[in-house]
DNA sequence: CGGCCTGTTGCATCATCATACATTCCGGCG
DNA sequence: CGCCGGAATGTATGATGATGCAACAGGCCG
């Protein structure tokens, strides 16, 4: 398109100066995976509650974005949008995936540790041995029950508040699930796959 | 803006009529919880693109509800709005995992068992030490590791069974990656759009 | 029984997101 | 070298989702 061509026919301006103006002539292809790139890494260093947010982060990492571009990236990068204590968050689908491996671990310290639950209004007091109410804390934050407001540890002590009722009896009924002394209820299609477990502990 | 004023001043009309006009008075409580019930089944069975949908669909069911109810409710339960081959379809964040877990647990098993692959036409002969077919077996049915016909396991062979050479070949190649004698191709980040349904066995 | 408090919802509206369209860039080919 | 086709992106805008406010409804208390 010669510069000089009088119709200029259509809406367009000079847009796109920016290759003309930029010292470093990144490629459009080489911008949009690195960029991509740091979409995915920002997701996970922080969370993001609107592409705007994230146009504001990429710009300031010297990439030239609008919100319509950053739709496309996280529609092909996959992320999802949940909300998660009344903010709308993106997070890569990998860390939704509750990770049973990590349930795994909870399940690990409970297996090790007698832990006792109480309650307190719409608090569950854990009662476990000296020095471990951090480690299963922190067990807890990483495992996929999720539906409490938070933890807070101290020694051999540990406060898990929820938002309400509902929240808190689905949350111990899982726990106390996690914890052996309750089977998943019956009837769910998977869960199947014992394999050749003996009844442990 | 008195409320007490009779003019019916802009917005509020009649709204409510529910339950002036349904035959059962269903409580706002019971009506509340028994929808987000209805919700949690509705995203399991088909994809719903919109909250406007599920007005549609609640409507078709009883209900009678909202698009900003629904966003409500659609946050309480969690259920996230994911792009999946250019639809932006809601699910339930459980059915985001495709359960890494089974992978995993045979990866440990082959991590523990010499396996050598021998193969017989379309089938693949697994030898591995006495008694312990069942269980890689078992394992295999088990994985992501989908495209065989099917297993048959004695106590120290086991035949893995296939429709053609091409997922045959897949399939091995997978397998191997498993047992840890070939890496995953490096750098595939994304690889998306699997949707390994299935559901048989 | 009347007042007060809490929880739920609809309405209207604002914020956020997705996308049709047009343009430019880039590589390949005659 | 000029043209063609595909890929990427910005602009503008319609679609979709979230939320402040106020109306109820039910339960509790005095």
């Amino acid at each position: 398109m010669s510069p000089g061509d009088g119709n200029g026919r259509g809406p367009v301006r000079g847009r796109r100066q920016s290759v003309a103006d930029r010292p470093a002539p990144i490629s459009a292809q080489a911008s949009r995976s690195a960029r991509q790139r740091a979409i995915r890494e920002l997701v996970g260093r922080r969370p993001f509650e609107s592409q705007g947010q994230f146009v504001r982060e990429l710009t300031a990492r010297g990439f030239v974005v609008t919100q319509a571009t950053v739709s496309r990236d996280i529609a092909e990068l996959g992320l999802v949008k949940v909300t998660r204590g009344g903010r709308h968050v993106y997070v890569a689908p990998e860390d939704l995936a509750p990770r049973p491996v990590i349930d795994d671990r909870l399940r690990r310290v409970l297996a090790d540790t007698r832990v006792t639950v109480g309650r307190s209004g719409l608090i569950l007091v854990l009662t476990s041995s000296p020095g471990t109410a951090n480690a299963i804390a922190q067990g807890i934050d990483e495992s996929s029950l999720h539906e409490q407001e938070g933890t807070l540890a101290g020694d051999n002590t540990l406060l898990v508040l929820f938002a309400d009722e509902e929240r808190l009896e689905r949350w111990h009924r899982k726990f106390r699930e996690m914890q052996g002394l309750a089977l998943p209820d019956a009837g769910r299609p998977d869960s199947g796959a014992r394999t050749e477990r003996e009844a442990d502990r």
